[in-house]
DNA sequence: TTAAAAACATACCGATAAGAATGTTTTTTG
DNA sequence: CAAAAAACATTCTTATCGGTATGTTTTTAA
Protein backbone atom coordinates (compact mmCIF):
# COMPACT_ATOMS: atom_id res chain seq x y z
CA UNK A 1 0.00 0.00 0.00
CA UNK A 2 1.12 3.53 -0.79
CA UNK A 3 2.99 5.55 2.42
CA UNK A 4 1.08 8.15 1.65
CA UNK A 5 -2.56 6.66 1.70
CA UNK A 6 -1.10 4.75 4.83
CA UNK A 7 -0.16 7.97 6.24
CA UNK A 8 -3.53 10.08 5.62
CA UNK A 9 -5.42 7.06 6.41
CA UNK A 10 -3.96 6.34 9.97
CA UNK A 11 -4.39 10.46 9.87
CA UNK A 12 -8.41 9.93 9.48
CA UNK A 13 -8.52 7.51 12.17
CA UNK A 14 -7.03 9.29 14.70
CA UNK A 15 -8.97 12.73 13.52
CA UNK A 16 -12.07 10.82 13.71
CA UNK A 17 -11.44 9.09 17.03
CA UNK A 18 -11.20 12.80 18.29
CA UNK A 19 -13.97 14.17 16.81
CA UNK A 20 -15.96 11.55 18.11
CA UNK A 21 -14.62 12.82 21.93
CA UNK A 22 -14.33 16.15 21.13
CA UNK A 23 -18.34 15.98 20.76
CA UNK A 24 -18.92 13.48 23.78
CA UNK A 25 -17.41 14.66 26.44
CA UNK A 26 -15.71 18.11 25.43
CA UNK A 27 -11.69 19.35 24.20
CA UNK A 28 -10.70 20.25 27.54
CA UNK A 29 -11.97 16.56 28.53
CA UNK A 30 -10.46 14.47 25.97
CA UNK A 31 -6.99 13.16 26.31
CA UNK A 32 -4.45 11.78 23.92
CA UNK A 33 -3.98 8.73 25.14
CA UNK A 34 -8.21 8.29 25.06
CA UNK A 35 -7.84 9.32 21.40
CA UNK A 36 -5.82 6.86 20.41
CA UNK A 37 -7.01 4.09 22.70
CA UNK A 38 -9.57 3.50 20.86
CA UNK A 39 -7.59 3.07 17.14
CA UNK A 40 -5.02 0.38 18.17
CA UNK A 41 -1.95 3.20 17.88
CA UNK A 42 0.50 4.56 20.05
CA UNK A 43 1.33 7.87 21.33
CA UNK A 44 4.23 7.35 19.39
CA UNK A 45 1.93 7.34 16.59
CA UNK A 46 0.25 10.13 17.28
CA UNK A 47 2.71 12.48 17.70
CA UNK A 48 4.28 11.32 14.46
CA UNK A 49 1.60 12.45 12.63
CA UNK A 50 0.02 15.61 14.94
CA UNK A 51 2.90 17.96 16.88
CA UNK A 52 0.37 18.56 19.65
CA UNK A 53 -3.18 18.66 21.30
CA UNK A 54 -3.82 22.12 19.65
CA UNK A 55 -2.95 20.65 16.29
CA UNK A 56 -5.41 17.96 16.01
CA UNK A 57 -7.90 20.32 17.49
CA UNK A 58 -7.93 22.43 14.20
CA UNK A 59 -7.52 18.99 12.01
CA UNK A 60 -10.69 18.07 13.80
CA UNK A 61 -12.51 21.58 13.02
CA UNK A 62 -11.32 22.38 9.74
CA UNK A 63 -11.59 18.66 8.28
CA UNK A 64 -14.65 17.43 9.82
CA UNK A 65 -16.40 19.73 12.16
CA UNK A 66 -16.45 22.37 8.94
CA UNK A 67 -17.34 19.71 6.72
CA UNK A 68 -20.31 18.17 8.71
CA UNK A 69 -21.78 21.74 8.81
CA UNK A 70 -21.43 22.71 5.58
CA UNK A 71 -23.27 19.52 4.25
CA UNK A 72 -26.10 19.67 6.08
CA UNK A 73 -26.75 23.43 6.82
CA UNK A 74 -24.62 25.45 4.12
CA UNK A 75 -24.95 23.40 1.31
CA UNK A 76 -28.61 23.25 1.19
CA UNK A 77 -29.60 26.75 1.03
CA UNK A 78 -27.22 27.06 -2.23
CA UNK A 79 -29.83 26.45 -3.93
CA UNK A 80 -28.68 24.98 -7.35
CA UNK A 81 -32.37 24.01 -8.40
CA UNK A 82 -33.41 27.51 -8.06
CA UNK A 83 -36.23 25.81 -5.76
CA UNK A 84 -38.42 28.30 -3.62
CA UNK A 85 -36.80 30.25 -0.60
CA UNK A 86 -39.19 29.64 2.20
CA UNK A 87 -40.05 25.96 1.67
CA UNK A 88 -35.93 25.52 1.30
CA UNK A 89 -35.83 27.36 4.11
CA UNK A 90 -38.09 25.25 6.17
CA UNK A 91 -36.45 22.27 4.82
CA UNK A 92 -33.02 23.24 6.70
CA UNK A 93 -34.22 24.44 9.71
CA UNK A 94 -36.82 22.32 9.97
CA UNK A 95 -36.13 18.87 8.48
CA UNK A 96 -32.76 18.40 9.55
CA UNK A 97 -33.54 18.69 12.97
CA UNK A 98 -36.75 16.66 12.99
CA UNK A 99 -34.05 13.67 11.49
CA UNK A 100 -31.17 13.92 14.08
CA UNK A 101 -31.05 10.96 16.19
CA UNK A 102 -31.29 10.86 19.84
CA UNK A 103 -27.70 10.69 20.54
CA UNK A 104 -27.14 14.15 18.31
CA UNK A 105 -29.94 15.92 19.89
CA UNK A 106 -28.31 14.77 23.58
CA UNK A 107 -25.35 16.26 22.38
CA UNK A 108 -25.92 19.20 20.44
CA UNK A 109 -23.79 20.61 17.77
CA UNK A 110 -20.18 20.04 17.63
CA UNK A 111 -19.30 23.17 15.89
CA UNK A 112 -21.64 25.43 18.34
CA UNK A 113 -20.20 23.00 21.35
CA UNK A 114 -16.78 23.78 20.41
CA UNK A 115 -17.71 27.71 19.58
CA UNK A 116 -19.49 27.52 23.29
CA UNK A 117 -15.77 25.67 24.96
CA UNK A 118 -13.05 27.15 23.68
CA UNK A 119 -14.45 30.18 21.26
CA UNK A 120 -12.75 32.67 23.62
CA UNK A 121 -9.70 30.41 24.98
CA UNK A 122 -8.32 29.60 22.02
CA UNK A 123 -7.43 31.51 18.84
CA UNK A 124 -6.71 29.51 16.27
CA UNK A 125 -9.74 27.61 17.18
CA UNK A 126 -11.88 30.74 17.02
CA UNK A 127 -10.85 32.50 13.69
CA UNK A 128 -11.50 28.78 12.01
CA UNK A 129 -15.28 28.65 13.92
CA UNK A 130 -15.44 32.35 13.08
CA UNK A 131 -15.43 31.21 9.28
CA UNK A 132 -17.66 28.53 9.41
CA UNK A 133 -20.13 30.98 10.80
CA UNK A 134 -19.17 33.94 8.09
CA UNK A 135 -19.90 31.51 5.39
CA UNK A 136 -23.22 29.83 6.56
CA UNK A 137 -24.53 33.79 7.01
CA UNK A 138 -23.09 34.40 3.57
CA UNK A 139 -24.59 31.39 1.98
CA UNK A 140 -28.25 32.05 3.67
CA UNK A 141 -27.76 36.28 2.73
CA UNK A 142 -27.23 35.41 -0.94
CA UNK A 143 -30.46 33.25 -0.47
CA UNK A 144 -32.74 35.34 1.02
CA UNK A 145 -31.76 38.22 -1.82
CA UNK A 146 -32.18 36.12 -4.23
CA UNK A 147 -35.98 35.63 -2.79
CA UNK A 148 -36.37 39.19 -2.46
CA UNK A 149 -35.69 39.07 -6.70
CA UNK A 150 -37.91 36.33 -6.81
CA UNK A 151 -40.56 38.42 -5.20
CA UNK A 152 -40.98 35.60 -1.96
CA UNK A 153 -39.17 37.62 0.49
CA UNK A 154 -40.60 40.90 1.50
CA UNK A 155 -38.42 43.86 0.71
CA UNK A 156 -37.87 45.08 3.75
CA UNK A 157 -36.20 42.05 5.07
CA UNK A 158 -32.84 42.47 6.67
CA UNK A 159 -31.00 39.29 5.05
CA UNK A 160 -28.08 39.45 7.01
CA UNK A 161 -29.77 40.18 10.59
CA UNK A 162 -32.15 37.19 9.45
CA UNK A 163 -29.24 35.16 9.02
CA UNK A 164 -27.40 35.67 12.25
CA UNK A 165 -31.11 35.38 13.44
CA UNK A 166 -31.84 31.90 12.35
CA UNK A 167 -28.16 30.64 13.02
CA UNK A 168 -28.43 32.14 16.70
CA UNK A 169 -31.91 30.35 17.10
CA UNK A 170 -30.66 27.01 15.73
CA UNK A 171 -27.50 26.67 17.41
CA UNK A 172 -29.17 28.27 20.76
CA UNK A 173 -31.56 25.52 20.99
CA UNK A 174 -29.32 22.47 19.76
CA UNK A 175 -27.71 23.71 22.87
CA UNK A 176 -30.13 24.02 25.10
CA UNK A 177 -31.43 20.98 24.14
CA UNK A 178 -28.28 19.06 25.71
CA UNK A 179 -29.99 19.93 29.31
CA UNK A 180 -33.39 18.24 28.88
CA UNK A 181 -34.18 14.75 28.20
CA UNK A 182 -36.76 15.09 25.77
CA UNK A 183 -38.07 16.78 22.82
CA UNK A 184 -40.35 19.33 24.36
CA UNK A 185 -37.80 22.21 23.92
CA UNK A 186 -37.05 21.33 20.07
CA UNK A 187 -40.60 20.64 19.11
CA UNK A 188 -41.70 24.21 20.55
CA UNK A 189 -38.32 26.02 18.74
CA UNK A 190 -39.83 23.79 15.86
CA UNK A 191 -43.66 25.48 15.63
CA UNK A 192 -41.65 29.03 16.39
CA UNK A 193 -39.07 29.23 13.63
CA UNK A 194 -41.88 27.86 10.65
CA UNK A 195 -44.03 30.78 11.83
CA UNK A 196 -40.75 32.77 11.63
CA UNK A 197 -39.58 32.32 8.55
CA UNK A 198 -43.09 32.28 7.05
CA UNK A 199 -43.25 35.39 8.32
CA UNK A 200 -40.38 36.62 6.16
CA UNK A 201 -42.61 36.26 2.98
CA UNK B 1 -16.69 37.63 64.64
CA UNK B 2 -19.46 35.26 64.28
CA UNK B 3 -17.67 32.06 63.06
CA UNK B 4 -21.30 31.33 61.32
CA UNK B 5 -20.83 34.33 59.47
CA UNK B 6 -17.29 34.16 58.92
CA UNK B 7 -17.44 31.07 57.29
CA UNK B 8 -20.29 32.33 54.78
CA UNK B 9 -17.87 34.63 53.70
CA UNK B 10 -14.93 32.31 52.99
CA UNK B 11 -17.57 29.96 50.86
CA UNK B 12 -18.65 33.21 49.44
CA UNK B 13 -14.68 34.32 48.43
CA UNK B 14 -14.27 30.95 47.07
CA UNK B 15 -17.65 30.50 44.89
CA UNK B 16 -17.02 33.82 43.74
CA UNK B 17 -13.52 32.85 42.61
CA UNK B 18 -14.67 29.90 40.88
CA UNK B 19 -17.83 31.67 38.96
CA UNK B 20 -15.28 34.02 37.67
CA UNK B 21 -12.58 31.00 36.20
CA UNK B 22 -15.52 28.84 35.06
CA UNK B 23 -16.50 32.02 33.08
CA UNK B 24 -13.42 32.88 31.57
CA UNK B 25 -11.92 29.30 31.40
CA UNK B 26 -14.39 27.22 31.00
CA UNK B 27 -15.36 24.26 33.91
CA UNK B 28 -13.05 22.00 32.93
CA UNK B 29 -9.97 24.04 32.48
CA UNK B 30 -10.07 25.56 35.51
CA UNK B 31 -8.22 23.54 38.52
CA UNK B 32 -9.02 24.01 42.34
CA UNK B 33 -5.45 25.15 42.96
CA UNK B 34 -6.50 28.19 40.67
CA UNK B 35 -9.44 28.71 42.41
CA UNK B 36 -7.79 29.46 45.69
CA UNK B 37 -5.11 31.07 44.31
CA UNK B 38 -7.19 34.54 44.11
CA UNK B 39 -8.71 33.89 48.02
CA UNK B 40 -5.05 33.78 49.26
CA UNK B 41 -6.88 30.91 50.92
CA UNK B 42 -5.39 27.32 51.04
CA UNK B 43 -6.37 23.69 49.32
CA UNK B 44 -7.18 22.75 52.73
CA UNK B 45 -9.56 25.31 53.14
CA UNK B 46 -11.33 24.98 50.32
CA UNK B 47 -11.85 21.24 51.15
CA UNK B 48 -13.07 22.18 54.37
CA UNK B 49 -15.69 24.08 52.69
CA UNK B 50 -16.67 21.92 50.22
CA UNK B 51 -15.87 18.50 49.22
CA UNK B 52 -15.98 18.35 45.99
CA UNK B 53 -15.13 19.81 42.31
CA UNK B 54 -18.47 18.90 41.81
CA UNK B 55 -20.15 19.93 44.81
CA UNK B 56 -18.43 23.40 43.96
CA UNK B 57 -19.83 23.49 40.61
CA UNK B 58 -23.28 22.73 42.00
CA UNK B 59 -22.98 26.02 44.32
CA UNK B 60 -21.77 28.23 41.44
CA UNK B 61 -24.82 27.04 39.34
CA UNK B 62 -26.86 27.60 42.29
CA UNK B 63 -25.47 30.64 43.75
CA UNK B 64 -24.08 32.39 41.06
CA UNK B 65 -25.19 31.67 37.44
CA UNK B 66 -29.35 31.12 38.35
CA UNK B 67 -29.37 34.40 40.26
CA UNK B 68 -27.44 36.42 37.72
CA UNK B 69 -30.08 35.05 34.89
CA UNK B 70 -32.88 35.83 37.18
CA UNK B 71 -32.32 39.13 37.97
CA UNK B 72 -31.29 40.03 34.20
CA UNK B 73 -33.74 38.21 32.18
CA UNK B 74 -36.32 36.76 34.45
CA UNK B 75 -37.45 39.29 36.93
CA UNK B 76 -37.77 41.67 34.38
CA UNK B 77 -40.37 39.93 32.36
CA UNK B 78 -42.80 39.42 35.67
CA UNK B 79 -43.82 43.09 34.92
CA UNK B 80 -45.08 44.07 38.48
CA UNK B 81 -45.77 47.58 37.24
CA UNK B 82 -47.89 45.79 33.91
CA UNK B 83 -46.25 47.46 31.42
CA UNK B 84 -46.61 46.96 27.73
CA UNK B 85 -45.38 43.77 26.69
CA UNK B 86 -43.70 44.04 23.46
CA UNK B 87 -41.58 47.37 25.14
CA UNK B 88 -41.07 45.01 27.92
CA UNK B 89 -39.36 42.19 25.64
CA UNK B 90 -37.27 43.75 23.61
CA UNK B 91 -35.54 46.35 26.89
CA UNK B 92 -35.44 42.98 27.82
CA UNK B 93 -34.03 41.36 24.64
CA UNK B 94 -32.69 44.65 23.43
CA UNK B 95 -31.35 47.18 25.78
CA UNK B 96 -29.60 44.55 27.78
CA UNK B 97 -27.72 43.39 25.45
CA UNK B 98 -26.09 46.74 24.32
CA UNK B 99 -25.30 47.47 27.96
CA UNK B 100 -23.50 44.46 27.98
CA UNK B 101 -19.18 45.54 28.87
CA UNK B 102 -16.84 44.07 25.94
CA UNK B 103 -16.02 41.30 28.36
CA UNK B 104 -19.58 39.82 29.13
CA UNK B 105 -19.54 40.17 25.05
CA UNK B 106 -16.42 37.76 24.54
CA UNK B 107 -16.87 35.76 27.67
CA UNK B 108 -20.74 34.80 26.37
CA UNK B 109 -23.35 33.99 28.82
CA UNK B 110 -22.55 31.87 32.09
CA UNK B 111 -25.06 29.91 32.42
CA UNK B 112 -25.26 29.20 28.39
CA UNK B 113 -21.55 28.17 28.56
CA UNK B 114 -21.81 25.67 31.61
CA UNK B 115 -25.23 23.98 29.37
CA UNK B 116 -22.94 23.54 26.24
CA UNK B 117 -19.71 22.63 28.06
CA UNK B 118 -21.03 20.07 30.70
CA UNK B 119 -25.15 20.07 30.02
CA UNK B 120 -24.78 16.55 28.99
CA UNK B 121 -21.76 15.04 30.67
CA UNK B 122 -22.67 15.96 34.26
CA UNK B 123 -25.88 15.28 35.74
CA UNK B 124 -26.73 17.16 38.30
CA UNK B 125 -25.82 20.11 36.90
CA UNK B 126 -27.58 19.22 33.77
CA UNK B 127 -31.00 18.97 35.90
CA UNK B 128 -29.37 22.77 37.66
CA UNK B 129 -29.61 24.10 34.29
CA UNK B 130 -32.71 23.26 33.02
CA UNK B 131 -34.86 24.33 36.04
CA UNK B 132 -32.96 27.34 34.89
CA UNK B 133 -34.32 27.84 31.52
CA UNK B 134 -37.47 26.09 32.55
CA UNK B 135 -38.41 29.04 35.12
CA UNK B 136 -37.10 31.92 32.57
CA UNK B 137 -39.10 30.19 29.85
CA UNK B 138 -42.37 29.60 32.27
CA UNK B 139 -41.94 33.25 32.98
CA UNK B 140 -42.03 34.58 29.70
CA UNK B 141 -45.45 32.55 28.43
CA UNK B 142 -46.72 34.10 31.37
CA UNK B 143 -45.83 37.77 30.33
CA UNK B 144 -47.07 36.56 26.84
CA UNK B 145 -50.43 35.50 28.00
CA UNK B 146 -50.69 38.49 29.57
CA UNK B 147 -50.35 40.55 26.62
CA UNK B 148 -52.59 37.95 25.08
CA UNK B 149 -55.83 39.15 27.54
CA UNK B 150 -54.44 42.82 27.24
CA UNK B 151 -54.90 42.31 23.28
CA UNK B 152 -51.28 43.26 23.11
CA UNK B 153 -50.26 39.87 21.46
CA UNK B 154 -51.72 38.19 18.88
CA UNK B 155 -54.45 35.42 19.84
CA UNK B 156 -52.63 32.90 17.33
CA UNK B 157 -48.88 33.54 18.96
CA UNK B 158 -47.36 30.09 20.62
CA UNK B 159 -46.56 31.52 23.68
CA UNK B 160 -44.16 28.47 24.37
CA UNK B 161 -43.28 28.21 21.39
CA UNK B 162 -42.04 32.00 20.72
CA UNK B 163 -40.70 31.99 24.60
CA UNK B 164 -37.88 29.07 23.86
CA UNK B 165 -37.28 30.72 20.75
CA UNK B 166 -36.18 34.31 22.35
CA UNK B 167 -34.61 32.27 24.66
CA UNK B 168 -32.42 29.78 21.88
CA UNK B 169 -31.80 32.94 19.91
CA UNK B 170 -30.29 35.21 22.62
CA UNK B 171 -28.51 32.35 23.53
CA UNK B 172 -27.16 31.48 20.73
CA UNK B 173 -25.67 34.97 19.80
CA UNK B 174 -24.29 35.13 23.04
CA UNK B 175 -21.97 32.08 21.81
CA UNK B 176 -21.53 33.03 18.19
CA UNK B 177 -20.24 36.55 19.39
CA UNK B 178 -17.37 34.29 21.18
CA UNK B 179 -15.43 33.52 18.10
CA UNK B 180 -15.92 37.73 16.82
CA UNK B 181 -13.90 40.45 17.97
CA UNK B 182 -16.86 42.99 17.44
CA UNK B 183 -20.34 43.72 17.72
CA UNK B 184 -21.18 42.88 13.81
CA UNK B 185 -22.85 39.77 14.98
CA UNK B 186 -25.26 41.36 18.07
CA UNK B 187 -25.98 44.52 15.91
CA UNK B 188 -27.44 42.06 13.18
CA UNK B 189 -28.94 39.61 15.91
CA UNK B 190 -30.82 43.33 17.61
CA UNK B 191 -32.35 44.12 14.30
CA UNK B 192 -33.90 40.79 13.66
CA UNK B 193 -34.84 40.11 17.28
CA UNK B 194 -36.56 43.51 17.32
CA UNK B 195 -38.65 43.28 13.90
CA UNK B 196 -39.30 39.54 15.67
CA UNK B 197 -40.71 40.78 18.78
CA UNK B 198 -42.98 43.54 16.92
CA UNK B 199 -44.31 41.25 15.24
CA UNK B 200 -46.05 38.99 17.94
CA UNK B 201 -48.39 41.94 17.94
C1' DT C 1 -10.48 28.76 81.92
C1' DT C 2 -10.29 24.75 79.48
C1' DA C 3 -11.72 21.35 76.14
C1' DA C 4 -13.71 20.62 71.88
C1' DA C 5 -14.93 22.05 67.51
C1' DA C 6 -14.49 24.83 63.60
C1' DA C 7 -11.32 27.16 60.37
C1' DC C 8 -7.82 26.92 58.34
C1' DA C 9 -2.45 25.48 56.52
C1' DT C 10 1.04 22.09 55.01
C1' DA C 11 2.51 18.03 53.24
C1' DC C 12 1.58 14.25 50.77
C1' DC C 13 -0.44 10.58 47.47
C1' DG C 14 -1.74 8.06 43.36
C1' DA C 15 -3.30 9.00 38.85
C1' DT C 16 -2.84 11.00 34.67
C1' DA C 17 -1.72 14.54 31.54
C1' DA C 18 1.21 16.47 27.39
C1' DG C 19 4.99 15.67 25.16
C1' DA C 20 10.05 14.24 24.25
C1' DA C 21 13.43 10.67 23.40
C1' DT C 22 14.66 6.60 21.77
C1' DG C 23 13.97 2.18 19.81
C1' DT C 24 11.98 -0.92 16.14
C1' DT C 25 9.70 -2.18 12.01
C1' DT C 26 8.09 -1.31 7.47
C1' DT C 27 8.31 1.06 3.13
C1' DT C 28 10.53 3.56 -0.34
C1' DT C 29 14.26 4.77 -3.20
C1' DG C 30 18.79 4.84 -5.30
C1' DC D 1 19.93 -5.20 -2.26
C1' DA D 2 21.39 -1.54 0.81
C1' DA D 3 20.61 2.76 2.91
C1' DA D 4 17.59 6.15 4.16
C1' DA D 5 13.25 7.68 5.47
C1' DA D 6 8.75 7.13 7.02
C1' DA D 7 5.58 4.78 10.26
C1' DC D 8 5.07 3.35 14.04
C1' DA D 9 5.95 1.39 19.48
C1' DT D 10 7.99 1.87 24.06
C1' DT D 11 9.78 4.31 27.65
C1' DC D 12 10.56 8.27 30.24
C1' DT D 13 10.20 13.05 32.05
C1' DT D 14 8.07 16.79 34.12
C1' DA D 15 4.01 18.84 35.71
C1' DT D 16 -0.34 19.09 37.67
C1' DC D 17 -4.51 17.30 38.90
C1' DG D 18 -8.23 15.97 42.55
C1' DG D 19 -8.29 14.54 46.89
C1' DT D 20 -6.53 12.99 51.70
C1' DA D 21 -4.06 13.08 56.04
C1' DT D 22 -2.31 15.53 59.37
C1' DG D 23 -1.01 19.31 61.34
C1' DT D 24 -1.89 24.27 63.70
C1' DT D 25 -4.47 28.20 64.98
C1' DT D 26 -8.66 30.47 66.14
C1' DT D 27 -13.26 30.54 67.88
C1' DT D 28 -16.95 28.79 70.68
C1' DA D 29 -19.10 26.74 74.55
C1' DA D 30 -19.11 24.38 79.03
Amino acid sequence: MNQKIKSKETQNLIINSAFELFYKHGYNKTSIPEIIKGTGLSKGAFYHHFNSKKNIGEKVIDLTVRKRVYERMVAPLKNPDDAPVIPLLCDVFIKRIEGYSDLEKDLGCPANNLINEVGYSENSFREMLRDIIDHWQEIMVNLLEQGKIKGEIRKNVDTSATAIFLISAFEGVRGIRKVYNNDKILDEYLIAVKSYIEQLA
